[in-house]
DNA sequence: ATTATACAGTTGTATATACAAGCTGTCAAT
DNA sequence: ATTGACAGCTTGTATATACAACTGTATAAT
């Protein structure tokens, strides 16, 4: 079994933490097991307690050990539900930033009407902001955007959304300091006839609805939008338990 | 401002953590803004570096602030990224642990054919047993489960799947000490004319396929399989940014 | 036999200390 | 004006120490 060598640039409580991921990994040790203690684990790689504990609270972090005071520290056996999926596959569709294009379909001024005063907490018939985007990749569609947005004169997001041509400007864009928080949500659903037509997709395609609400620091609603992708652009994937990246990505 | 309580019962490296939490979810700090340096929180709040280092570590770990060596700690713009959804909703779903049943359409042996022979990494022909469950709740289907299983008897997961008539069985269960890993990939469809029927739903209904691969800790592929669920049972949620959870779960 | 007590071993919290590494501005030498 | 050295700040790493809280076991008292 692996030492830590104190004379390596990687950190000592780094190296600690990336042996006891590799003992968990090949199997070792297995879920369930208790890890040796902190005192054994001092004695043996030479560093103090602190460091090790360093390096074991960083695998609580991860989920992959948990601590039981007097007692011991335990592998984890891998937890279905712990399984998380990131936006950032979204990202990786739209990585090659060259070949994006954001096409404004649509910008108008609408007065409040029914499901959106509700959502935006807004009174009825207040003038919003109505958008329609297409997001093209190679000139092709990928996604489709629509978004309700405050007009306020005192908050000049409005503004600096329409100037957003470019995808990273729709996120991490100009508008983003204004924003505090947002509320994701992910449905599936079948593009209906303009969606189809929009993103020049066969109808009743399955696709993803990623429903976004933006809060400002005061906790006023900004934005309410969908965007719509149809599922042959997408798909999320994670992985869940003991997994070596030295090991050849499997 | 807050200070530190040495007398309570909460520890004090979480009450600096929750004390810095306030300062950015009511906007005292925001993104961009510079934190106090280590040593004025010391000084501030009375206790040792080390125990502020401890709060500020968790605060990256969180992805609330960022730490630049030599210029000070900064509080993070919300990044749309950053948003990561769990299948812990759909434990939700599924909570009312009573009403869940599990119905065995069918378990039957086949010899491996076309993609599972690539899949599992198994030779063709190789017998595997394919089981199709539907996931009943207050005996109405929710979910669709299909499921090929290597069959070897050094290996006695087969036997233990077929025990399972409990949802959690399906997850947490037995055959779960057996799994290192599993790769899980979301993607949305519309339900095929069997899928309709046998979810009492529509036809071309849209629907999230969730699928599962999972593996022993030979890293060998034991378990191949997807959950259809209707979009109509299953949304993800999520909440980015700054929230305080104390102010009313906005 | 049952119940306390004590003890050893574990993780959890907190402090004080030292030095390394990185950034920025100031000031002096060129 | 440019360059270089340095001081003063920041976060990063690592150690040694002390005590608290908890668990299980062994031992002693009842």
């Amino acid at each position: 079994m692996r030492k830590v060598d104190p004379d390596s640039y990687e950190p000592s409580y780094a190296q600690v933490v990336r042996i006891l991921q590799e003992q968990i990994a090949v199997g070792r040790l297995r879920p369930g097991d208790r890890l040796p203690s902190e005192s054994q684990l001092c004695a043996y790689h030479g560093v103090s307690r602190m460091t090790i504990r360093r390096a074991i609270s960083i695998l609580v972090e991860q989920g992959a050990v948990i601590a039981k005071q007097g007692q011991g520290t335990f592998v984890k056996p891998m937890q279905f539900w712990a399984a998380t999926f990131g936006l950032g596959q979204l990202q990786n569709l739209l990585s090659d930033e060259s070949g994006i294009r954001i096409k404004i379909l649509e910008a108008s001024i609408k007065p409040a009407e029914g499901r959106v005063t509700h959502k935006m907490a807004i009174r009825r018939r207040q003038r919003l902001l109505f958008m329609r985007r297409l997001i093209l990749s190679q000139d092709k569609p990928i996604m489709y955007h629509r978004e309700y947005l405050v007009y306020d004169p005192s908050r000049p997001i409005v503004e600096s959304e329409l100037e957003v041509t470019s995808l990273r400007g729709l996120f991490e864009g100009t508008g983003n300091s204004f924003i505090k928080r947002s509320v994701l949500s992910i449905e599936a659903t079948v593009l209906k006839d303009e969606e189809a037509q929009l993103l020049q997709a066969p109808a009743a395609t399955a696709a993803f609805n990623l429903e976004h609400l933006f809060y400002d620091f005061e906790d006023r609603p900004v934005s309410w939008g969908w965007f719509i992708c149809p599922a042959a652009n997408l798909r999320f994937t994670t992985i869940v338990g003991a997994h070596n990246k030295e090991l050849g990505k499997i």
